[in-house]
DNA sequence: TCTTACATGTGTGTTTTACATGTATCGACC
DNA sequence: GGTCGATACATGTAAAACACACATGTAAGA
């Protein structure tokens, strides 16, 4: 069993943090690199850090939201043997992708927003 | 039963829309309000939108995680019966409570500053 | 041959959030 | 005096999001 649990973990905050990281921010992160250029997803690894920062991105969950995210049809996909070493699955964003993107970026300002009000309300009664 | 999941909801953003919200947001939105000053948890549900906006929180939860809170030492609370109507759990802030917050307080800016920085980016090559 | 980097995945558990429902007090209104 | 709505506090459970562990294979280089 766990001796103690994640919830404890970030409120330990001497030693681990709280990250308030924004729900599903992997999803707008990987439209946005791929309308930068189309890439496959190791490298879409690598780029990510430098948008999502401290909250990092899981190898695994990565893959899995590619695919998710084409079966939506919002990137698409094909296999790129050209160059040597294995196989890479090659990305790219759709129109409909693009479309997403820019709800996304709305959210995120609305959001921004938000946090920038509790931030003032905070700093108000200091 | 839902006919099409809440993924596909949240994707046919004619309809629906992306929130972008920060991940237990109420969290800190409810120790900011009990840092102001004590309330009970309807009280908090009803200020709770001037910080959340259109990231509503759930009854339901925001009840459990008050109580979590208390487990935690991070609020206290004691009945309140003398007002008239049904009792209330008056709740307020504990010092290690107000601690927790000025960290969520860190987190926010960080969060601020990567989705500042995703902003950017995205408008950069538009 | 063994290790490391590249590259793509699956399995499964934990945490967080959503949705539905249950219980009880009390004032206003008919 | 009955029932409606607002107040007030909860539980049960399902689904979504996320974390952690592992599996598979190519190829370069020590």
């Amino acid at each position: 069993m766990r001796g103690r649990g994640p919830r404890s973990r970030r409120h330990h905050h001497g030693r681990w943090s709280v990250l308030a990281r924004v729900e599903r921010f992997a999803e707008p992160a990987l439209l946005l690199l791929l309308r930068e250029r189309p890439a496959h997803g190791y490298d879409l690894l690598e780029r990510l850090p430098e948008l999502t920062g401290e909250a990092r991105v899981e190898m695994g969950n990565l893959y899995r939201l590619l695919r998710a995210l084409e079966e939506e049809e919002l990137v698409s996909s094909e296999w790129d043997d050209s160059s040597p070493g294995p196989a890479k699955r090659r990305y790219a964003i759709t129109p409909a992708g693009e479309r997403l993107l820019e709800h996304w970026v709305e959210a995120l300002q609305r959001s921004q927003e938000r946090t920038a009000r509790f931030l003032t309300r905070y700093e108000e009664r200091r």
